[in-house]
DNA sequence: GTTCTGGCTGGAAACGCTTGCACATCCTGC
DNA sequence: GCAGGATGTGCAAGCGTTTCCAGCCAGAAC
């Protein structure tokens, strides 16, 4: 059907080996041999078949990457970001770049049972909350590199926006707006204390507060599923204590987003009644106005690729960790406390 | 390193043979013998590697998805459609999924003269912009199965909405609403008249504008970049017209977004002077209550791995074409046009 | 004119699996 | 009892590469 290496190596004249010496770039090659393999191959639209290639050589550069779901604008830009580095390769031809959204199999747990990566990809680059020692050591054994995003652990190399701090600081932004009464929205971990991303954020609002002397109500932490839908169903509840908020920051801007509209739905003036963060900055944040700590999820894609090619390539090199910074986004769902509205009107 | 086939053979005491047919369900297996291969096949943690099934087999079911970006909302749908159905399938195992992004490659030219594809996929999934003939050739020459998604091309299943009376509907809104004068953003395609849903979508509009007999001035279609950002900027310009339009249909919600912020920064009331229609129903439009023209973009891509894996295996079956419906989402950015509105108070 | 390098090249053995074919066995039904 | 199917199993030939190893030939050094 299609040509292989020995159509090639006929219409050349030279044998298979030299064939796949002279492709691959490999020295010890005649330059007018090279020359001659190279115009066969072209005139025969040969490529090499990856999996004849990978089988022989034990090579290929394939990557996966586990999102939580490919449907959520932050997975989105981290696969866009690491595809664009991948393709950005001196050796760009041959790269590979699949993922497996974790939400669709059963969860980051029947994922990793699973191990549908094995003998697969050479790395793995994970972003969907926390892995345990043990999860680890199974993709160790697999023998794929890991690399992970959103979360660090201390044996594989990673990066992550201080997911914690993230939050703390758009506490900490409403706390200098005179906000007393702060809410959390965002996904509560029910199985035990997690230390997802959302968990961290969670903490950190946690610890914002009580730095602030804020208060403590704990009505003010609301559960929320990561959605627009989430954000409106949760801010229903919070506007429906008796003493509402007047500040709110949610676990991602999706949630702030859905929690914005169904506010001013519920006839509170935003940010006049209430304040609201976002985490993430997403595509439409800016055009909505919500104020929000940003974070650049593409460039981390990107250095998702990099950390894992690098640990590939040099083995045992050190473990590196990074920490990637957010920003402070003000726009216009943030304002001051109007005056004597702890309790605001209905 | 990790087991091979023959590992479990040797421990379940038969051939290689048995143990592939055995592990893959083939019958002219024992049972006794199936169960014992099984057994050992846990025991060693055994899968099997796909290179090798692929180069001996030939089969291997792995889809390939030309999408524009993986950024995109529209993208990641479709990739998120397709995956749960690749997922569902009976045979589950062995199945992958790998995206394309035509934007990170040349365009769709570029990738399809690269065609990275060979001797990879199976099948292709294109959900970007039209082939022509000969880029069809190109993907059937490579061996590969084609289907696509947003456009139609005769010799390939596909699927899609109709994007031309998606735009035409958003146009019928507004006039019902006694709206004459109706502005239209989206990409212009400078290569000629292309057939790209862009294209569609503006010939919809246009049409749907002559039928009603409304506002033909050329000023009234404005280019945009398909991004929030591409709407703000657009809709600025349509706004410093002499005489501005009432309505405005956008190519993409994620356009109307942007427009519709910005149409408000400058300060036009939304609806009162500017009534926007979207077309897609983004995640967050109906949280922004933005009116948009709905399409189900994950069930597309679900329906996609359908018709081609069912091309692929019925072999030389018909072709089948689906036009899937839309519909009209009112929401809160449309609105009657004020009396005598036509030249609103800036 | 040898011998010795070193650059090029080809032969052939993997790589781990699938599958066509042949070969036992064990039932049927006469 | 015996031909003739089923049924279950193993052997071995690929699949298209890569890579180890050996061999060839030219030119350099003696």
């Amino acid at each position: 059907m299609s040509a292989t290496i020995e159509d090639v190596a006929g219409r050349a004249g030279v044998s298979v080996a030299t064939v796949s010496r002279a492709l691959r770039g490999l020295p010890n090659v005649a330059p007018s041999t090279r020359e001659r393999v190279t115009a066969a191959a072209r005139d025969l639209h040969y490529v090499a078949d990856p999996a004849a290639s990978r089988l022989a050589g034990g090579r290929g550069l394939s990557v996966g990457i586990v999102v939580a779901s490919l449907a959520r604008w932050y997975d989105g830009q981290l696969l866009a970001g690491a595809e664009a580095e991948l393709l950005g390769l001196d050796s760009a031809a041959g790269y590979e770049l699949l993922p497996f959204s974790s939400g669709a199999i059963g969860g980051l747990d029947g994922f990793l049972e699973a191990r549908p990566f094995r003998k697969r990809v050479e790395g793995l680059i994970v972003a969907d909350g926390p892995l345990s020692d043990g999860q680890v050591d199974r993709i160790a054994e697999a023998g794929v590199a890991l690399t992970t995003v959103g979360f660090l652990h201390e044996v594989a190399p990673g990066l992550t926006i201080d997911q914690a701090a993230a939050a703390t600081s758009g506490v900490a932004h409403l706390r200098a707006l005179g906000h007393r009464r702060v809410a959390w929205m965002g996904p509560v971990d029910h199985h035990g204390l997690g230390f997802t991303p959302s968990a961290e954020r969670l903490r950190g609002y946690l610890a914002g507060r009580e730095e602030g002397g804020l208060d403590a109500d704990p009505g003010l932490v609301v559960p929320a599923e990561l959605s627009p839908r989430g954000g409106a169903e949760a801010v229903r509840r919070l506007l429906e204590l008796p003493t509402p908020p007047t500040g709110l920051v949610a676990c991602s801007d999706e949630l702030a987003i859905g929690a914005m509209q169904a506010a001013r739905d519920a006839g509170f003036r935003v940010p006049g009644e209430l304040s609201i963060v976002g985490i993430d900055d997403h595509d439409v944040s800016e055009y909505v106005g919500l104020t929000t700590i940003g974070q650049d999820v593409r460039a981390q894609g990107a250095r998702a690729v990099q950390l894992l090619l690098a640990y590939l390539s040099e083995g045992t090199a050190e473990v590196v960790h990074e920490i990637v910074p957010t920003r402070l986004l003000v726009r216009r769902t943030t304002g001051p406390v109007r005056p004597g509205a702890t309790s605001p009107t209905p």
